[in-house]
DNA sequence: AATTTAATCAAACAATTGTTTAATTATTTT
DNA sequence: AAAATAATTAAACAATTGTTTGATTAAATT
């Protein structure tokens, strides 16, 4: 999908107001007057608030996995190598679409009768082949070990990704580090998880450290 | 905090509403009708709305922390096997509420100024300085590593059981468990947690497997 | 048995919700 | 320059929101 200015204005704004207060507590008004905008806008572009969520989705998940697997199949690398370069890639993902993760973790906990739901499934299915795929390469190699749970793997990269996210004002406060500038934050928390995460999955696909 | 049974009747009810389609998305009519109540009582037995969320949060977070403390207080074990049985509560805790996980998972995503953000971030806090005090325990014999980011290791408990948790249709999905009872499938995600989570922890605090 | 307190209810309240309308202004195309 | 399309607007729409009211019934206390 392709959106001119304002309609990226639109659900840029939307993005924002969606993370911070959630779909159903976010109006179409609170959005119009964040935007500077008319509310009838978003009907006249979007057709209802439903589907400014579903255009957001389009605008945002894209290419993800695409893009991931790009990266990945186009590079001469160890399995375990080619794994961080994974870890590395969500941890990015998630940071710099902060607002977006958060809409998507929300989406994920509610019942499974959303417009988004089908979207986050077809998406998490993609990625988790790739990944299924990636372990493998390294099994026939004999650098992984075998019997390794792909989903609950995923699990703790993503869980633990977006717990972290989700609840880093928390982790500023136990550290003393609210006078930190968000950049410089954002760097730490980037590279604690990068190096957490990359131990966890050494120690769970080679059973070394 | 102690309620009537008619007052745990709707708590409860709307426990599992709140956790469906969230706080925003749920109404005091959803919740009236579905308890088989008036809505009248709602505003009469909690005040408001937002009360009714702080009744909830009363009525389960109650006295977590403490039953966490005593079980790990009163016996007498290694470092590594505390930390195992608090893997396991947590595994527990969540399983046996996951409606109510679910909301705190919601509200944790939410910016901070919900009447609830004050109550996770108090609950978090203890909690964390009393994981931390276990693995200063097995510091000092030596048997577990210095430099633990405790925060950042809780995050992958919480974030890896509360996701696998939120997606556990998706998980059924790909494993074609689909037709599993439910009592069975929650004891095979419960094992699969427990270990997978005391493998990664044993992993990073005693850096052997 | 009389009185007080608690519980329950349908109805009304004002405010807010997402969406549509019909008119007006900008922009593009002919 | 005229015509046609697109963008923008304030106002109105009906539906739903959380909450309150005032009356009625049930339970507890005296």
């Amino acid at each position: 999908m392709d959106f001119n200015d304002k309609q990226k204005q639109i659900i840029e704004t939307a993005e924002q107001l969606f993370a911070d207060r959630g779909f159903e507590g976010t109006s179409v008004r609170d959005i119009a007057e964040e935007a500077g905008i008319n509310v009838a806008m978003i009907s006249y572009y979007f057709g209802s608030k439903e589907k400014l969520l579903e255009a957001l989705f389009s605008y945002r998940a894209g290419d993800t996995v695409q893009q991931l697997e790009g990266m990945i199949h186009h590079k001469v690398l160890a399995p375990l190598e080619k794994i961080n370069l994974m870890i590395d890639f969500y941890i990015n993902k998630f940071q710099r679409q902060q607002c977006f993760f958060k809409i998507m973790m929300r989406e994920q906990v509610a019942s499974q009768h959303g417009v988004t739901s089908g979207l986050i499934q077809h998406f998490k299915k993609r990625n988790q082949q790739l990944v299924k795929q990636l372990i493998q390469e390294g099994q026939k190699t004999g650098e992984f070990s075998k019997n390794i749970d792909v989903p609950v793997l995923m699990a703790t990269l993503i869980g633990t990704t977006g717990h972290l996210m989700a609840t880093q004002h928390f982790y500023r406060e136990i550290n003393h580090l609210q006078e930190m500038p968000d950049e410089q934050f954002q760097k730490l928390i980037k590279k604690k998880l990068s190096v957490h995460l990359k131990f966890l999955f050494k120690a769970i696909l080679t059973h070394e450290i």
